[in-house]
DNA sequence: CGACCATTTGATATGGATCAAGCGATGTGG
DNA sequence: CCACATCGCTTGATCCATATCAAATGGTCG
């Protein structure tokens, strides 16, 4: 686990170009990376991928586990940008600096690239810099969403958020909710106890069942569907 | 106007590569176009630029005056992504459609530049790549940055984006405001009313000095600051 | 078992939406 | 050039969804 060969990242769908030589070497900010030029981290619950205004000199690919990226306002409130689900891709930005700070919700392990292998790899083959291109595109539209989200009813932003959830975990009609309420609240920009409030009322409307505090199954998605539109 | 060299594409400063078999093509979905091979397209007051789902084959360099991208939701609300002002690049998409539609709020003039001809130079330089890649990193962060104002006070909205296009202008202390007090309101997630009251009441309370409908004076930069944060 | 923290539930307050009317600028036709 | 219609904006009155404050409940972990 001293090196990772080139195809181990994967946008899409793997790649097939080999470039062995080509080492992830991790920095030492990063936790338990220590010496190793490995390129696969395991994060605690609630630990620190990184935090605004660090260096974004990395970017992560989610491999099992949950992350959120989130900011925190000067008047103490929080917004989260965003959760991230294994497949996932983060920490790619703009400037040099990250403009979100990243949390793992659960324990989760996450490959970790330095952005200017990737760069340079970028420059070098076609098809990568497209890839980066179309998960910034892809995160753009994320974002833009979660824009559109934010000027609905608590109701519908509660049902939408489900919604993603199911879509984005696919096991069915039950869906695990790693974060907690809070999560949720500064996710939709609600406060916890409106997201509780509008949870059960969903439940009473047959919507949903909230079969544990972190597992909800949708029994009526065309119901929520329709408190989304 | 039969063809255009590759250097009139600017982003940042202008490219020093000139590549003048490189001809940008205007599909005939582009207003007053026509048969031309030209770039650079006027669209009057209220012109459809692109609509949503529309093909995303083109992108749009701001040369002159003002648009803005929007979205219609299903109950008829309006959301609106942002405004384009000169120097802006927009219309850069993830997928091969267009997410938002744009609309000239000002009489406007915007270079159109074809994507697959912006795709193929990237392809093979990597300069470009980098540039694309850096527009698109500077759309997500403003577009995330929007995400935060939405969370915000009606008072703290108006504030921001009161000296939000007070930097853009950037023509001292007096903003020119080309759009509608709706446009502003569907940007912010406010109705019309609450725009129109916040910013007399901002007037009142001697921060900024209502000129005229479309001009606005900031008296006090350091109230609306402190109002943003 | 007991302490703690997350979550739910309840009561009340409030910011912004909604409904309604007035006002002022701009444009049009006589 | 003026009367008038129109549209965008402002102002006023009231309502309602969600925030806030407060307390009860329940799950988790030592």
């Amino acid at each position: 686990m001293l090196s990772q060969p080139i195809n181990h990242i994967s946008f899409n769908q793997p790649m097939n170009h080999t470039d062995a030589a080509q080492l992830y070497s991790l920095g030492q900010h990063l936790p338990e990376a220590g010496e190793l030029m490995g390129a696969s981290i395991i994060f605690r619950r609630n630990a620190e991928i990184y935090g605004e205004g660090e260096p974004a000199d990395y970017l992560y690919k989610m491999l099992s586990g949950t992350a959120m990226t989130y900011k925190i306002l000067s008047d103490g409130r929080r917004q989260v940008g965003g959760f991230h689900l294994p497949g996932d891709i983060f920490g790619l930005e703009a400037g040099d600096a990250h403009s979100l700070s990243a949390e793992a919700v659960s324990r989760c392990n996450v490959l970790v690239v330095k952005r200017s292998a990737l760069v340079a790899m970028a420059g070098r083959q076609q098809e990568i810099a497209l890839e980066v291109l179309q998960v910034m595109g892809h995160e753009l539209r994320r974002v833009q969403t979660h824009t559109l989200l934010l000027i609905r009813s608590a109701q519908e932003r509660v049902a939408a958020f489900l919604l993603e959830m199911a879509e984005r975990n696919s096991t069915g009609d039950v869906i695990e909710v790693p974060m907690s309420r809070q999560d949720i609240a500064d996710y939709l920009g609600l406060t916890v106890e409106t997201v509780s409030r509008t949870l059960t009322q969903l439940e009473i409307l047959g919507a949903i069942e909230l079969s544990s505090r972190r597992r909800i199954a949708l029994r009526n998605r065309s119901m929520l569907h329709r408190l989304n539109c």
